[in-house]
RNA sequence: GGCGGCAUAGCCAAGUGGCUAAGGCAGCGGUCUGCAAAACCGUUAUUCCCCGGUUCAAGUCCGGGUGCCGCCUCCA
């Protein structure tokens, strides 16, 4: 099956076909370098760090650029306000970027780089721009001339002339056209600026990913990506500037993820309900974001609340009970070299062959138009066949079951490797569940281990009523005793 | 005002012309258990916002209505 992808271009769901057979370039707008990550820019790393994962996993030898804006009039301000350069307000929040990412389990793309490490390029862009036709040079500032390149506003599905008439009163009477847009701005005193032809300056917002695209993957590459809202004029804007510049397109695929909304609200400054990544990540394993972004399809917008982290968080738990329980039966199975009988043998083809079956949904559902949503819905199948083959197979020899887990794991390493979760060790995981949910809830360890120690003596007395008021006094604190052979062991629901 | 999107169970959420409308969370009944938990089995939308149309057949296409949302200004 092939891949599928909806083009924002052509708002249609289209095949894809790479320029290069086994190859794709692919180009994501990354930060402005001006504060830390929220939980709007994880779910665009998400989204296209596991469009990637999908890709290479489908074979594709994948080139991922995603850039940092680190010159723009809000890095200029926070240095401002700080009393510090604009590269040390840079270089703090790409470090932050960084750790965030990591700890998101978003895979560092192929290429990073920085606007301020192209100025040549977005240099020689600009004036090949303006010796075209394209571009023209007021006061020390240069602008695009969107009446000169025909195709503006494709992109957007844009009419000019409405949005011209819809405009605002431009005071900048220097354009010609108040729709043109500056490709490089002339420095005003004490701002930072590098020398070009047309004076010290810096350049405008969109030229700089124009200039890193075209360095690191060519004139016309396959997938271009960005949050929906870079959609105009961000987008519109460079790839108007791209194609007048070299009279090729600049992207073939054009994917947008959706927007984070936060209690069913816009998230914005002026609400105040911006999360950053690491208060999130203080109180939620990463890979619960990951799955709560994840379970809905990626241009769909996204609603994010402590209600819905939490029901990811109990749909994570169930995977990684299957997981520890996977483990810990294959640790306790003997070598033994028991022959498979028929009917054993039978029952583990089977289940290998349901295994694979799923396999093959999943990287179908991805297929299109990377339906994480849908993928996720055989990962569970994935989880409740291996909880059957478990309570089933009972009496399968050792070795046969053996034999079968193994390809089970196979299976989840698959799904993990592609939708980036299941990286834990199953016992780390809910060793951080818990260390996680006992901080966020203010609750002691000491004390709950103490009380649990006691109803284990009260157990072992059979002083039933004893031990059921301590699982009550407990479950009051949300806290769940599971009792087995080897003792009792504890989780926080 | 212009452009675009969405509306599926208690909640979240796939599905865009045709077998029984995925999956998760929550709930209920059962198996298991000293009691529980987990797991498993069963169950929870005769129906997909409303009205009309196309079709042998529509949640899925078309027209109209209602409601919500995004973009048009910096924004993932």
């Amino acid at each position: 099956m092939s891949q599928k992808i909806f083009n924002t271009a052509t708002r249609k769901k289209e095949v894809f076909q790479p320029i290069k057979e086994g190859a794709v370039g692919i180009y994501v707008c990354g930060i402005t370098t001006y504060d830390v990550c929220h939980v709007g820019h994880a779910r665009a790393a998400i989204v296209f760090d596991v469009v990637v994962r999908h890709l290479r996993a489908r074979g594709y030898n994948v080139t991922y650029v995603k850039n940092f804006t680190d010159v723009d009039d809000k890095i200029i301000e926070r240095a401002n306000k700080e009393g510090v350069s604009i590269t040390e307000i840079s270089e703090r929040y790409i470090k932050a970027h960084d750790e965030d990412m990591a700890a998101l389990g978003v895979q560092t793309p192929t290429v990073t780089p920085r606007a301020t490490e192209h100025m040549e390029d977005i240099i020689a862009l600009i004036s090949a721009l303006e010796k075209q036709g394209y571009a023209y040079c007021v006061d020390g500032d240069v602008y695009f001339s969107i009446n000169s390149y025909g195709k503006y506003g494709n992109l957007s599905g844009r009419n000019l002339e409405e949005m011209i008439a819809g405009a605002r009163v431009d005071v900048n009477d220097k354009k010609k056209n108040p729709l043109d847009f500056a490709l490089w701005k002339k420095s005003k005193e004490g701002e930072p600026y590098w020398e070009s032809p047309w004076g010290k300056g810096r350049p405008g917002w969109h030229i700089e990913c124009s200039a890193m695209s075209r360095r690191y993957l060519g004139d016309t590459f396959d997938i271009h990506g960005g949050g929906e809202d870079l959609i105009f004029p961000h987008h519109e804007n460079e790839t108007a500037q791209s194609q007048a510049a070299t009279g090729k397109p600049l992207a073939n695929y054009w994917i947008h993820n959706g927007f984070v909304k936060i209690d069913s609200e816009k998230m914005s400054k002026s609400l105040g309900n911006i999360f950053p990544v690491k208060e999130i990540i203080k109180n939620y394993h990463p890979e619960v974001l990951r799955l709560f972004m994840l379970q809905s399809h990626y241009r769909s917008p996204v609603d994010y609340s402590e209600s819905s982290l939490t029901e990811a968080r109990a749909g994570l738990i169930r995977c990684y009970t299957t997981l520890k329980i996977m483990k810990e039966t294959l640790d306790k199975l003997s070598v033994d070299t028991v022959k498979a009988d028929k009917k054993s043998s039978e029952n583990r083809n089977n289940y290998i062959s349901k295994f694979n079956k799923l396999v093959d949904k999943f990287d179908a559902a991805m297929d299109d138009d990377f339906n994480t949503a849908q993928a996720l819905g055989h990962v569970f199948d994935m989880v409740r066949l291996t909880n059957n083959f478990i309570v089933d197979e009972k009496h399968m020899p050792d070795y046969v079951k053996a034999e079968t887990l193994e390809e089970a794991k196979k299976v989840f390493d698959h799904f993990g490797t592609v939708l980036g979760i299941f990286h834990s060790d199953a016992d780390q995981f809910f060793v951080s569940d818990k260390e996680t949910e006992l901080r966020k809830r203010g609750l002691d360890k000491e004390k709950i281990e103490d009380l649990i120690k006691q109803r284990q003596v009260a157990r072992s007395q059979k002083d039933w009523a004893k031990a059921d008021a301590i699982r009550q006094e407990l479950g009051q604190l949300h806290i769940v005793l599971k009792d087995s052979a080897n003792g009792t062991s504890w989780m926080i629901d």
